[in-house]
RNA sequence: GGGCGAUUAGCUCAGUUGGUUAGAGCGCUCGCCUCACACGCGAGAGGUCACUGGUUCGAGUCCAGUAUCGCCCACCA
């Protein structure tokens, strides 16, 4: 073994961060080995974080706990092919953007090579650019971002191949998107097709069913009176009143008696005067409101399965902007086209008041409105009610309309193997419950292109059931810019040329093809890692990230794209709710790694189970501190006393190496298991129990000459140096700085430590018998109030005759530790525990 | 309405095929400057394991039900 001579004379865990993560890029330490091959290879499908202002606390969480399990594997010799992405391609880019540079993307405009933002953005008003323009300033505003992105992760120690770095807007992600989808479009897995659609009109674009959610929402139950044709009033309730103009139908269920009579004939809506018929379905439900409802196109996904299902006419009224539109709908009586006229080009909020201002005065509303409070679509990232509007969409076949493939991607997710095992539930529950295919177009700017072109008929209406596709070998391509094969310029949006397809992929589309994007496929690389071994993510995108992954692989390639799927849990404030990204903000991963150190959050991160939410806990990061400047102390202490090859001879320290080799294999079963809880704990038990016990009791021998003291120094070294490689996964730098003192090379390249190397014929009980005679000596100390160097003139050891064995083998070491003039030994009962140890203190301390 | 998970000390959590008196850390109290560590060391107090039944010689652990909390999903007029 080498010298000690690096050993600092007072160890600090100032520093380190910096140092050693300058050290790892310097010399390539997490290098991927670009020639091994698949059965080599661990490889990690990694999740790319969102790019937009600061990361979350609750990111770096699930990312040091995906790192622990990198460093694990590298250990024990597979090659592990660790990238890292960006995800700068979507919504929350575009917004920021706007906000920036105080601009907005105008497509019709061309594409100013000369554009500087202004000095002084004023986004109230927001210069119009290109949409190439547009696209180059949110990789302008990206990269700085991901810049921070990458000094913060390098902070944190994670060992990621940073040559390995893709971004979801690069070049590689949009070809990569664009020949993906070009493949699904050859096989009629992608469609297009004119359909209602839900629709933000904050953002102006279709949204997905994976990208609902619910919030609750004041509303209000109105009772409105239709108009029968005998005189008497038919009533239904809605919440939405001002989709009165747009109404098509009643609807109560077949078997309700109360409407029964009805089936079959028209009613008139009231003020705007349309004639639509009383309908029945097995959707309506004779529980709610007045049991018979109207149906709007459209006010709500059940509108539209009534629309479908029962080939109802369409009144839209609602714009993509979210006002209802200048032209009345067909089928209104005149005065009803009159009243209309007022309520065009309003809002819905505004229009619904003006609408139940006019009920009120025709006497068609009855009573007053009821408040209540009802669950309401949102965009899940945006702020206003989604409405639905019928627009020309692409779609992916995920399941949704095919019994076959569903079935076919459920057997995936048990194909799957999943950490923990219960969250395969989510995704069973999600597929399961897919009610449509995949919308995956969305009128944006920022984003990929769909690459296709549109021929353009003698009228100019675009042809869009046979779309002219780019060429495989030009993508990335945009066909706003780039003109299709066969055609010139100028051909562009005349009739009989072409239009390019103005809209964006969903950021999904791109996602879903990470182990795609990030293992090169196309080159040899991808058959080095795909399917790849691991994917981490957090179980709240199981319904998109995972899902969708899996659409794409099942599809392209017949399989899955990873053998493992490894959720983690989300960080919780303190009063258990999810973590807030206004709160997560207050306290930044940075000032968090700056205050407590990597090594500290690290713990705190690894200290979450897998999949489990955990506490934010500062508190956990202090004792991860601790437990490295423990790391660094107890090191100094062993390297201090002489490290020695000699062998092991004494019971004591062979005991010890055995204990540690049942630790060692712990710690390898749990981590195999992507348990890297189990593994730290036990690591940091049995650490905590060597400083406590074993070493203050070998202290003294381990300080002196000999054949047994040798023995001591040898177990010492053996059991840091084994310690170190349990821990190094965990706490990085602090092992790497111990490591240097003493050792070459990187702790992080050893191999992973072995229990045989060890020793598996010690008897571990001496250390339950030295931590027992310890405790006693030490409490009879504590409760005299002396200091634990304190004589003692007689130690009686009550026990049966095996454990008094046990003491005479460790009484010298004890006596030394303890300052111990006498120990007596008593073969007798003991009431509990392993033995009874009585101290005689010496008079006069 | 359906599904998943949780409920153990003031707080954060362990407790892996059911087995003596339920553990750890933090916090708290009391000591100790013990030659690696005062960013330290030692000792102590603190729990009817959410509730109700059941299986068993034996239940924090298994079964059934109840309650509370969280998340996901659902056709929410």
């Amino acid at each position: 073994m080498s010298s000690t001579a690096r050993m600092p004379e007072k160890p600090t865990l100032e520093g380190l961060e910096e140092r050693w993560s300058r050290i790892w890029d310097e010399q390539r330490t997490y290098a991927f080995d670009r020639t091994a091959s698949r059965d080599q290879v661990f490889s990690i499908d990694t999740p790319p974080p969102t790019v937009s202002g600061s990361l979350h606390v609750g990111t770096v969480f699930g990312y040091a706990q995906v790192d622990c399990v990198a460093r694990f594997r590298r250990m024990r010799g597979e090659r592990v092919f660790y990238p890292m992405g960006w995800d700068d391609n979507g919504l929350p880019t575009e917004r920021r953007v706007q906000n920036y540079y105080g601009v907005r993307c105008d497509p019709a405009l061309a594409y100013d090579p000369d554009f500087a933002p202004p000095a002084e953005p004023d986004p109230k008003n927001a210069i119009p650019v290109s949409r190439p323009n547009f696209v180059a300033l949110c990789e302008r505003l990206t990269a700085t971002d991901e810049q921070a992105f990458e000094e913060l992760f390098r902070r944190l120690g994670l060992s990621v191949d940073w040559s390995l770095a893709y971004t979801t807007i690069g070049d590689r992600a949009r070809a990569v998107s664009q020949r993906a989808f070009l493949h699904d479009l050859a096989r009629g897995d992608a469609y297009t097709a004119e359909a209602p659609t839900l629709w933000d009109i904050t953002f102006r674009t279709a949204v997905a069913q994976a990208e609902l959610e619910d919030r609750d929402r004041p509303g209000a139950y109105h009772r409105i009176g239709f108009h029968g044709a005998d005189g008497e009033p038919v009533l239904i309730e809605t919440t939405r009143p001002e989709l009165l103009p747009a109404c098509v139908a009643l609807v109560a269920h077949p078997d309700d008696s109360r409407y029964r009579p009805l089936f079959g004939r028209s009613v008139t809506t009231p003020v705007f005067g349309a004639e639509v018929p009383v309908v029945a379905h097995p959707l309506a439900d004779p529980e709610k409101g007045s049991g018979i409802a109207m149906i709007c196109t459209f006010g709500d996904t059940t509108d539209v399965v009534w629309w479908r299902e029962l080939a109802l006419p369409t009144r839209a009224i609602v714009g993509r902007d979210g006002r209802l539109l200048p032209d009345p709908p067909a089928g209104l009586s005149d005065k009803g086209t009159a009243a209309y006229e007022e309520v065009a080009g309003k809002t819905v909020f505004a229009a619904r008041e003006a609408i139940v201002a006019l009920l009120r005065d025709s006497g068609d509303l009855v009573g007053e409105p009821r408040p209540i409070t009802h669950p309401v679509k949102f965009f899940e990232k945006g702020d206003r009610p989604l409405e639905i509007v019928t627009s020309r969409q692409w779609y992916l076949r995920n399941g949704g309309r095919d019994e076959a493939q569903r079935e076919r991607l459920l057997a995936r997710g048990a194909e799957l193997s999943w950490s923990p095992a219960y969250m395969r539930a989510r995704y069973e529950n999600w597929v399961g419950g897919l009610n449509s295919d995949w919308l995956v177009s969305r009128q944006r700017f920022f984003g990929v292109p769909f690459p296709l072109w549109y021929r353009l008929d003698d009228a100019g209406t675009p042809l869009y059931d046979d779309p002219i596709t780019a060429d495989e070998s030009a993508l990335p391509v945009d066909p706003q810019a780039e003109v299709p094969p066969g055609f010139t310029a100028d051909q562009r949006g005349v009739p009989g040329g072409f239009t390019g397809d103005p809209d964006v992929m969903d950021t999904w589309a791109t996602s879903s093809l990470t182990p795609q994007i990030a293992g090169g496929w196309g080159t040899d690389l991808f058959d080095r890692v795909f399917p790849m071994t691991v994917r981490p993510q957090g179980h709240d995108i199981i319904r998109t990230w995972l899902f969708s992954t899996v659409v794409r692989s099942d599809a392209e390639f017949g399989s899955l794209p990873w053998e493992q799927a490894m959720i983690n849990g989300w960080i919780l404030d303190p009063d258990r709710k999810k973590m807030s990204k206004s709160k997560g903000n207050v306290v930044t991963p940075m000032d968090l790694l700056v205050e407590h150190g990597a090594d500290a959050v690290r713990y705190w991160a690894a200290s979450g189970r897998p999949g489990v939410d955990t506490a934010f806990d500062t508190g956990q990061m202090k004792v991860g501190r601790r437990l490295a400047m423990k790391v660094l102390n107890a090191s100094r202490f062993v390297l201090g006393t002489g490290v020695s090859d000699a062998p092991v001879t004494e019971p004591l320290d062979r005991a010890l190496l055995t204990a540690l080799a049942g630790v060692v294999d712990r710690a390898t079963a749990a981590l195999d298991a992507y348990d890297y809880t189990r593994a730290l704990e036990a690591t940091e038990e049995f650490f905590w129990a060597f400083c406590d016990d074993y070493v203050e009791v070998v202290k003294v021998r381990a300080y002196d000459t000999g054949a047994a003291s040798d023995s001591a120094r040898a177990a010492l070294a053996t059991a840091l140096s084994t310690l170190l490689l349990l821990f190094a996964p965990f706490l990085p730098f602090v092992t790497e700085e111990v490591w240097s003192w003493w050792r070459d090379g990187s702790v992080h390249r050893q191999g992973w430590p072995s229990a045989d190397a060890l020793l598996r014929d010690g008897d571990p009980a001496l250390l339950a018998t030295i931590a027992a005679v310890a405790s006693s000596v030490r409490k009879a100390k504590s409760e005299a109030q002396l200091s634990q160097r304190a004589a003692v003139d007689l130690l009686t050891i009550t026990a049966d005759a095996g454990e008094l064995d046990r003491v005479r083998v460790v009484a010298a070491d004890l006596a030394a530790a303890g300052t111990i003039a006498e120990i007596a030994y008593v073969e007798g009962p003991v009431e509990s525990g392993r033995l009874t140890a009585a101290v005689t203190l010496a008079a006069g301390q």
